[in-house]
DNA sequence: GAATAATTTTAGATTAATCTAAAAATTAGT
DNA sequence: ACTAATTTTTAGATTAATCTAAAATTATTC
């Protein structure tokens, strides 16, 4: 069995793993953890010990296979519960993130399949983050960033690589939500801002940095 | 802030107080809870502490209004879950306690709100058990056990006082289900055990343990 | 290729929740 | 009203998860 504390260093290790794709450093962990150092050390040995993750000391770490597949199965519920709360509840995309945090930990076979099910067998959450199916396999999803776009070119807008509130609500009160169309009118090659138009709509600017954590297809 | 494990000692020592109208023994909790009495002791100068229940050592326990308002939210929270999982995720009534065991803890207003609104505010869980509203109000419910029906009588089920799987599932296999109308036939003096027909079809004979169980009102 | 800086691990404590065994208090039986 | 039985509490340990401070290791820089 894992523990919630557990699950959560899990997945973890799991995204700083995919973002770098090589071992991650204990002070990653301990940031993203929002713990110290020294209590991600601990927690490594302990993991290690259950064979959920590879780990040499002064290393770094790595998931095994099964440590991924607890890490996917966490993942896969919080992003089902994601889903139900703003598709079933009513819940903007902004508010769902820290309830979510709690549901994923949730233990039942049974309630998750019922629960996908229920939801339609969902492929995305509603940030556009992909959702592993039953198998922890992840739908195929090969998006650039906003930041990527040449000048003319029209795109939609697919997801969001940055989560808080902040972000997502400033998105909302600019409209831009998932499934709008974007055209690339001028980059400034100064500052790397962009002038956007939505949905043949409202012109807009927007910076850099907004722009690389908007997720984008190409037409 | 009460912990996971704060809030299932108040959930219990609720339901004891309010079977028996006094004082809670710890002996009774650490027997509900599945620990031992030395660990209740322990949570109950902790509870006392923190204003939740007012306890003199060995004179027994009861909640204060403080911890009152939070055992009814949890219970709540438990209900509400159990209603979503019976009736929009198509568990049944036996499989649900476990899993709402687990949701109940969840922590969020919001949610709980809207879950309420999205199951269009029930009075009752799927065992039939009154769902206190936003204020911490138990719906009224002044239900017989069928234990105490004369022979005659006809009355309509409306829920069970116990709520193990293997119970349930027995009242499922002789089609007693919320909402029949049950009829006693016969009353056995030796034993109580009871002759009954249910909507005026099929008769069974059912012990007394089993009435004793099954909470009825007369139409 | 040392010396210094940064990172990581260990050592030793702390807090929450639990346990067993022993001591204390209450209740019951004569 | 004692004594015996039962219940409850305390004492002392244990486990999981965390921390700070110190030691060990690895990386960087001149
Ligand atoms: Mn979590
Ligand atoms: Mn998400
Ligand atoms: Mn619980
Ligand atoms: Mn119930």
């Amino acid at each position: 069995m894992t523990s919630f504390t557990e699950e959560n260093y899990l997945k973890v290790i799991y995204k700083l793993s995919s973002e770098t794709d090589s071992e991650v450093s204990t002070n990653a962990v301990a940031e993203q953890t929002q713990t110290k150092a020294a209590s991600v050390s601990d927690m490594l040995r302990k993991l290690s010990e259950k064979k959920l993750v590879s780990y040499q000391k002064y290393q770094g770490v790595r998931l095994t296979a099964e440590g991924e597949k607890v890490a996917l199965k966490v993942i896969r519920k919080h992003r089902l519960w994601e889903v139900f709360l703003v598709e079933k509840l009513g819940f903007n995309w902004d508010e769902v993130h820290d309830i979510a945090e709690e549901l994923e930990h949730i233990d039942s076979e049974k309630l998750v399949a019922k629960l996908d099910e229920y939801l339609g067998f969902p492929s995305f959450d509603p940030h556009g983050d992909p959702i592993p199916d039953h198998h922890g396999v992840m739908p195929a999803q090969t998006y650039l960033t906003l930041a990527e776009i040449k000048k003319g070119e029209e795109v939609i807008m697919m997801g969001v690589s940055e989560h808080s509130s902040a972000f997502l609500q400033y998105l909302d009160k600019i409209n831009l939500v998932l499934g709008t169309s974007i055209e690339v009118l001028d980059i400034n090659n100064f500052d790397k801002s962009l002038q956007i138009i939505l949905s043949q709509e409202n012109s807009l600017f927007i910076t850099h940095e907004v722009s690389k954590n908007i997720l984008v297809k190409v037409q």
